[in-house]
DNA sequence: TTAAATTATGGAACGCGTTTCAGAGCAAGA
DNA sequence: TCTTGCTCTGAAACGCGTTCCATAATTTAA
């Protein structure tokens, strides 16, 4: 394979020149340009990208943290990073931490090494005092809200979203109202809890542990809910579910168990997700691919840091 | 940032020893080998990956080629090859093409760039001819029947799992078959679509292409199948569809519309997705998983060019 | 006409780890 | 005693593009 002082040879000129014209600089005169450009043509020159990482110290590459690849939500998400990507000529590396947290630490080395430009957690693991850590070796981009602390980051406010949503209940005549979330720990499932807890003392209510069921994920967990559900003596009237996958997963366990929607039970998902607009599931849009776009867009600026909060709108249909 | 310099001056020692020492090379004496090893702790020396890169000409990145990051079916291909990566050291670039043909392109000239080590492409869109131009770059895995080429790859049999599936709800008394596939073209649409016709002739049945349905490949694609389905007069009484997320789709429009399944409309899905067992839809089941781990260690392994078929598996339900 | 600015060009340093090769020292086998 | 054959070590070459700096040749402005 030719390389750069080939092609510097070939055309009669130096080095530097040829590194000119691959880069677009000015100051090359129209000749030499063109001598460049066909030795580069006739030998079908390709730089070695190796190197010129090792030149510029930067790669074109935007690592993406995410739990699970195959997950509607993450899958948005990606979805929307991506389509930013291929605009601005990056490429992603993906890493999918199962929620193990030496999965995280991993892609945040690799920030370090500057084997990536920046990094873009999509669901955080690892503690603040790391992330701050790691934060000097390069741009970590958030999806949770870091307002306050020097790390970007495009999020939904959702203590407001979830405080949104439970008034909606309420005011649809819900007095007994759970919730189902992903994982029990991370900013935003903690605002959601305090949303809930700051929601029941308001309309003096007692909190039921009962009412809250974690680890729900996948449309599959919407059966072990309903499970749940029938097994209480006093069940909620509503539930307020974190993910449309789940609540299509509850809906349809229910209609299979002759449970009435919105009668017995009201369901509210999140995201709004095709399949929530399929199966009439009311739900609290998250416009996830407009997200992403905004976190690549943060990562790739690597001067300002922002937080960008993206609003939510509730989408009224037949579940509630 | 220290470099392998430094740190060979501050242990009194070559950097062909640092080197050794780092890369577990035998010859290196327990005393240097330890000063060494003090050396890199103290500055808290971190090599240069891009160096290592540009020297040995190995990324460690396996490129992968996807046409949505946010549908399941390849959300666990995916998955599958991440937790191998994972497990041998190595980073997943993330290609998603969107079906357009110059994001495939792109992804092949990475590898020619020597940017990622191999390329696994999970649904391939250009010819056989551009593959063939770039296999000598570097190892292309596809996950389509690649027999008799010099490709390697990790695939389903679709001719014959389509026939099993075809024979399958012929012997339960159907004879109107139609079906449903995501993308027109494609190995694997073809291989289906010549089952199909293979089977109609050896019954001696006419082809209908009102029974063909393209362009499904999400839950809410069986939205229009059914309402297709309604205004034809003499519509199949029964689907066999290429994906568990559209037979869910179909089966819960049906259920809106008061279709009976499987009275009415016998529905066969494909994957055995966890949709498909929650809503107990008759399927082939592939374990993408463990395509996705093939796939990886066939991507790793550039020594051997092999084709590898998995079986897939009837999974009776209640939707035939 | 002179000073300042712009355009053009190339040499050389820089980023940095891996690996080949040559050689020294020492032990085991003939 | 001599020959192999390890073990250990480091100099130097290699992979290769980018960019700073110096210089020369023109223009433009004053």
């Amino acid at each position: 394979m030719a390389n750069i002082k080939d092609i510097a040879m070939m055309a009669g000129v130096s080095v530097t020149t040829v590194s000119r014209v691959i880069n677009n600089h000015p100051y090359v005169s129209a000749e030499k340009k063109e001598a460049v450009r066909r030795a580069i043509k006739i030998v079908n020159y390709q730089r070695n990208i190796n190197a010129v990482h090792l030149s510029t110290g930067k790669t074109f590459l935007i690592g993406v943290v995410v739990p699970f690849s195959n997950h509607p939500y993450f899958g948005l998400l990606v979805e929307g990073i991506a389509n930013e990507a291929l605009q601005n000529n990056y490429k992603l590396v993906l890493f999918q931490t199962n929620y193990e947290e030496n999965r995280e630490i991993e892609a945040l080395t690799m920030l370090k090494h500057k084997q990536i430009d920046a990094l873009i957690i999509c669901s955080r693991i690892c503690g603040w005092d790391i992330i701050d850590d790691y934060a000097s070796y390069g741009p970590i981009i958030l999806c949770e809200d870091t307002r306050g602390t020097n790390v970007s980051s495009t999020f939904i406010d959702h203590y407001k979203s979830f405080s949104k949503a439970l008034e909606y209940l309420y005011n649809k005549g819900h007095q007994k109202i759970g919730y189902s979330l992903g994982r029990r720990t991370g900013t935003n499932s903690e605002k959601r809890e305090t949303a809930y807890r700051d929601f029941l003392v308001k309309f003096n209510h007692p909190f039921d542990s009962n009412y809250i069921f974690y680890e729900c994920f996948n449309f599959e967990d919407g059966e072990w809910v309903v499970q749940h559900l029938k097994n209480m003596r006093n069940p909620p009237s509503a539930l307020l579910v974190s993910s449309d996958q789940v609540a299509a997963g509850i809906l349809t366990c229910c209609k299979k168990q002759n449970i009435s929607i919105p009668n017995e039970l009201a369901l509210m998902g999140f995201d709004n997700q095709p399949i929530a607009k399929i199966m009439n599931i009311t739900t609290l849009e998250i416009p996830l691919v407009e997200v992403g776009r905004k976190l690549f867009l943060q990562a790739i600026d690597n001067t300002t840091i922002s937080q960008e909060e993206i609003a939510v709108k509730l989408i009224e249909r037949l579940t509630v």
